[in-house]
RNA sequence: CGCGGGGUAGAGCAGCUUGGUAGCUCGUCAGGCUCAUAAUCUGAAGGUCGUUGGUUCAAAUCCAGCCCCCGCAACCA
């Protein structure tokens, strides 16, 4: 593909120290549904995800496993990476921080921080949360323990810090001149009263464990998980070979999906670091909420977390996929629950949506030996039906910019329910013997908006479009040309249900 | 003065940024159709949009106060 439309998108990366759940199989098929609109919209897309695996959590975790560090790694990365084919992920890079192309990076770039002045060798003092990683002053303990509940114990270490304090006014500066860079709006509010509160420098080396990044020329330290883990996205983009990331045309426009509680680390520290070297920061932080399951809290202990495997294996993947974004408002939280899931699955994808696609089909397989042809001629209401499909299928691409994409779900369920009722309208069955003329030329047009119906939902049901492709013995490659066609004479292979119902 | 999210028909939600007939899915009731996965289509019932006050010609939507609910050990998108 040669044009000028580049898009770098990535999700975070995992932390190796739990399995994958519903959580992560969410921000991963939001991004890929992303990816795959943007690719069918004609940009080159680039799209990463992978895993982020030091810190003293997984040192910890391995012990417990009997594992060493890089072992139990491999083995938690390899259920993440696994789970990309199952959900239909279509990414282009899978980034493991334990790779060696990552460690070049990351000393590279800490290189450059330090060069440029950013990094200074302190003394850290002060309570330490052990279970977290992370320093508090005396004044933020809370009843002796840490803010974030941990055990602290008082310590005074050499550390490496960064200047972040140094980068207040520029933050807020490039928040004001890109006013879209944070979705949705109250987290960019939060990120501007935090800054407003005051930067302090950001300890970045720890000497408590040794699995981590080792600093370069001291290798006593580790480099803080945080900036060993964000600077993946620069590693996937080839730096250091491809030093000069401003002229990078995947780096003009890079996309962070992240989840509500990390937005802090990406919006504020990662792109301090980047001002840092000189590094134009990302495009966007984009932020999702959080899944409740079954009106609660998901957690280990109340043994409620939601399994994508389970799903994909009963209902297929593109159920989940279309399920995940149809039911949250995308940047709240919202509640995943069987039931609902089920509902959803049988009164859409099985009832309106398949349902749609079978009655037609098989009508043209009955009672016009699976072939039809372009009409000649077609009525005013004909017209109608086709305008009212594509004013439903042209808002779309705004939308998914917007990252609606529940509404955009919502736009491509009304021109479902618009196909069905002009079927039910034209009834073309009255028309059997008397004028099959007419009958064709109900089918054809319907197939025809069932046809651009699929493409439009090609990046959410990937799967059901191209089986409907096949059957409509057509390629299963989706491009958004917003006057997609059918050929004029359209011949059946064998038919499938395509949502059996549950 | 801790922080954040939320209170809209029986249930679950959208709408609130950019005020102006209150919308979606499921459920309920009545009817139509037979091409289709007992699917589909039409119509109906059902809401003083938490509460009080303010701004306005006009507020679910903006402003102020109040009440109630949820999350904030760890795991973690």
């Amino acid at each position: 593909m040669s044009n000028n439309k580049y898009i770098f998108i990535t999700t975070p990366i995992y932390y190796v120290n739990a399995k994958p759940h519903i959580g992560h199989a969410y921000t991963t098929v939001v991004c890929d549904v992303y990816a795959r609109f943007c690719h069918m919209m004609g940009y080159n897309v680039k799209f990463s995800t992978g895993t982020d695996e030091h810190g003293k959590k997984v040192e910890q975790s391995a012990k417990k496993n009997n594992r060493t560090p890089q072992q139990f790694a491999d083995e938690v990365s390899a259920l993440f990476k696994n789970l990309l084919p199952i959900l239909n992920i279509t990414n282009d890079d899978f980034i493991r921080t334990t790779e060696f192309r990552h460690k070049k990076t990351v000393e590279h770039f800490w290189k450059k921080l330090y060069d440029a002045g950013y990094i200074y060798l302190g003394e850290y003092k002060g309570w330490y949360d052990i279970q977290n990683e992370a320093y508090f002053t005396e004044k933020e303990l809370v009843d002796g323990k840490s803010p974030l509940g941990g055990n602290v114990v008082y310590m005074e270490e050499p550390c490496y810090f960064f200047k972040l304090s140094a980068f207040g006014d520029r933050l807020l500066a490039y928040y004001e001149e890109h006013p879209d860079f944070i979705f949705p709006a109250s987290r960019r509010n939060e990120m501007i009263s935090f800054i407003r509160q005051g930067l302090t420098d950001l300890a970045i080396s720890r000497t408590t464990f040794s699995w981590g990044i080792p600093v370069p020329n001291d290798p006593k330290h580790v480099v803080y998980v945080w900036l060993d883990a964000l600077t993946n996205y620069l590693t996937v983009n080839g730096y250091p070979t491809n030093e000069n990331q401003n002229e990078d045309p995947y780096w003009q426009n890079v996309i962070h999906f992240v989840g509500k509680e990390i937005v802090r680390f990406h919006a504020i520290y990662w792109v301090a670091f980047l001002m840092a070297v000189g590094i134009n920061p990302p495009q966007k932080i984009v932020s999702h909420g959080w899944w409740l399951s079954e009106g609660q809290k998901m957690s280990k202990s109340l043994g409620n977390v939601q399994n994508p495997y389970d799903y994909c294996a009963e209902f297929g993947s593109d159920a989940l996929r279309y399920y995940l974004l149809r039911e949250l408002t995308f940047g709240s939280d919202g509640n995943f629950s069987r039931e609902s899931f089920i509902n959803r699955y049988n009164s859409i994808l099985a009832n309106s949506y398949g349902n749609l696609c079978n009655r037609v089909l098989s009508f043209i397989q009955k009672y016009c030996n699976g072939t039809i042809e372009r009409p000649v001629e077609i009525t005013d209401e004909d017209e109608k039906f086709y305008q009212a499909i594509d004013a439903n299928i042209n808002v779309c691409p705004d939308l998914i910019h917007k990252f609606s994409f529940n509404k955009y779900l919502e736009k491509m369920e009304n021109a479902i329910t618009l196909s069905n009722q002009y079927i039910d309208f034209q009834k073309p069955w009255t028309f059997k013997t008397s004028d099959k003329n007419r009958m064709n030329t109900i089918l054809y047009v319907c197939l025809e908006n069932i046809y651009k119906i699929a493409i439009m939902l090609s990046p959410v049901i990937p799967s059901t479009a191209e089986k409907l492709m096949k059957i409509l013995k057509l390629k299963p490659t989706f491009t958004f040309d917003g006057n997609n066609r059918l050929p004029n004479t359209v011949e059946l292979n064998e038919l499938e249900i395509l949502f059996p119902k549950h």
